[in-house]
DNA sequence: TGAAATGTTGGGGCG
DNA sequence: ACGCCCCAACATTTC
């Protein structure tokens, strides 16, 4: 019997794992490897919430494994080489990883390809990074286009998902993995791992879960379409961290996604539509990473490459403190701090403020996303950043701007959202929740909460940066 | 997956 | 009764 090496990197799953059903074949035993990559682990970029999230996976995974029968090993160094060092102690044949297509992976799968043979299969997406392409060959830049050609190609059903093996065979009692610290605090609103991913998904798209009495209560899939955007509500599937670390497979969402959108009403054939479309985006900007890389230094369209920045640097810090006299931005950015979570509504509006009312570089603003957020993945965090920058592929036109006191008024009607995270303001009432600094004298002190001492006044005003951002951008573009 | 400015329409108050 | 004005509500244009 062969031994294969199961190269874990963003997969950390049993479920519909396409890299660890090619290393099952001709009945191999597998090995299951995970490297902890000093280049990844000392990189600015990773924070101590996302590293969290994978150490519990880690501890997760090798628990389910242990169940069937298996054990994850974990080294620590250089992939290559300790790829190399496992394959000499233990006589497998083949390694098989997960495709992965930031260029970093890609560098990195290439040396350890020049050394030992690798397979790549694919699973980080639906659609492999090159295979949506123009009638040409050409590449898609913008989204519509691109997700009617993805939704053209063969949809995937439930009966192509991968079940989890029932049974592994053991890797050699004589190989040394490195202990996974439990010492590290786990996240409480995302615990790490497949069962809660399947969870999360199976109460996303079920009618009456999480509420069994409650069989009327529609699947939040069903009012995706409405809740999506409220920052008051859970609308959302609460997936991303899951599918950062392929704790559920993106092929597993999409099918669970078209079965909602055949089974359900007009309602549900929205919402999961919507959705659909979600996880497209995600898929797109993949694939706008893959044939573009440059993009993570600088603007997709290079006539956007020359806006002239202030880069305040107090103002960057007050954006990222939460202390920038905008309810909505501190609100988000206090949520992202505490919990390596945002909202994508607020991501959004909190992307706006920066970029556009403060001036200040995007580039910014998406390294201290990616050090925080517990589902910071490349692809998707520059794509979202280049988009509200307008600066990207999909480009929002550069004189959208957002007005954080609408947008708040819209998306967190009652001020729930901004009064949970900025407890400051909790006593204020509706009429001045998003806008404090108009509410009278009286008003704010009767609230304990007085704009310039318990709560700041706003950093900038708003109606004069969106003149000055308008001309900056006309000025480069 | 914008917001603000400007234009249009129509009802009602009023002389 | 009629014209005039005001303005809310909605539509369109502009940034």
């Amino acid at each position: 019997m062969p031994t294969h090496i199961w190269w874990i990197r963003r997969d950390l799953r049993l479920t519909d794992n396409q890299a660890l059903a090619a290393a099952l074949a001709d009945d191999a035993v597998v090995i299951p490897l995970f490297v902890l990559d000093d280049h990844l682990l000392a990189a600015p970029t990773v924070g101590a919430k996302r590293l969290a999230f994978l150490w519990q996976g880690l501890t997760t995974l090798d628990a389910d494994l242990r169940s069937r029968g298996s054990r994850l090993i974990v080294r620590r160094g250089d992939p290559a080489i300790e790829i190399g060092r496992l394959l000499a102690e233990t006589a497998a044949t083949a390694v098989y990883a997960e495709e992965d297509y930031s260029p970093y992976a890609r560098r990195r799968d290439a040396s350890v390809a020049a050394a030992v043979p690798l397979h790549l299969v694919p699973g980080v997406t639906v659609r492999p990074a090159d295979v949506v392409r123009k009638a040409d060959g050409g590449i898609y830049t913008v989204f519509t286009p691109f997700s009617r050609a993805w939704k053209a190609l063969p949809l995937p059903h439930r009966s192509d998902l991968l079940p989890a093996p029932e049974r592994l065979a053991p890797p050699p009692a004589a190989l040394v993995s490195l202990p996974l610290s439990d010492a590290i605090a786990a996240s409480s609103l995302f615990p790490a791992g497949e069962a809660e991913a399947q969870r999360r998904l199976a109460a996303f798209v079920k009618a009456g879960v999480p509420v069994p009495d409650d069989r009327n209560r529609p699947a939040p899939i069903a009012r995706y379409a409405d809740d999506r955007n409220r920052l008051d509500l859970a609308g959302t599937s609460g997936l991303s961290p899951y599918l950062r670390f392929g704790m559920i497979s993106a092929r597993e969402c999409v099918v669970a996604g078209l079965e909602a959108m055949a089974l359900g009403d007009a309602s549900a054939r929205r919402g999961a539509e919507t959705w659909l479309n979600e996880l497209i985006w995600r898929e797109f900007y993949v694939s706008i990473l893959y044939h573009f890389p440059n993009v993570l230094r600088e603007a997709f369209r290079p006539e956007l490459r020359a806006i002239p920045w202030i880069n305040d640097e107090t103002q960057f810090a007050a954006w990222c403190a939460g202390r920038t006299g905008y309810p909505i931005v501190d609100a988000a950015m206090r949520q992202l701090v505490q919990t390596g979570w945002m909202h994508n509504r607020a991501r959004m509006i909190v992307a706006s403020f920066l970029v556009k009312d403060l001036l200040i570089d995007w580039r910014w603003g998406e390294r201290f996303f990616m050090h925080h957020l517990i589902d910071g993945d490349p692809a998707a965090n520059n794509g979202g950043w280049q988009w509200t920058a307008g600066v990207g592929t999909d480009a929002a036109p550069y004189f959208r701007v957002f007005n954080p006191v609408l947008q708040a008024a819209k998306y967190d009607p009652e001020g729930a959202y901004v009064r949970r995270w900025v407890p400051e303001l909790a006593r204020l009432p509706d009429a001045f929740i998003h806008a404090p600094w108009l509410a009278p004298a009286d008003v704010q002190r009767r609230a304990g909460c007085v704009i310039g001492r318990d709560y700041p006044a706003p950093i900038v005003d708003h109606a004069s940066t969106r003149t000055r951002v308008l001309r900056a951008y006309n000025l480069a573009g």
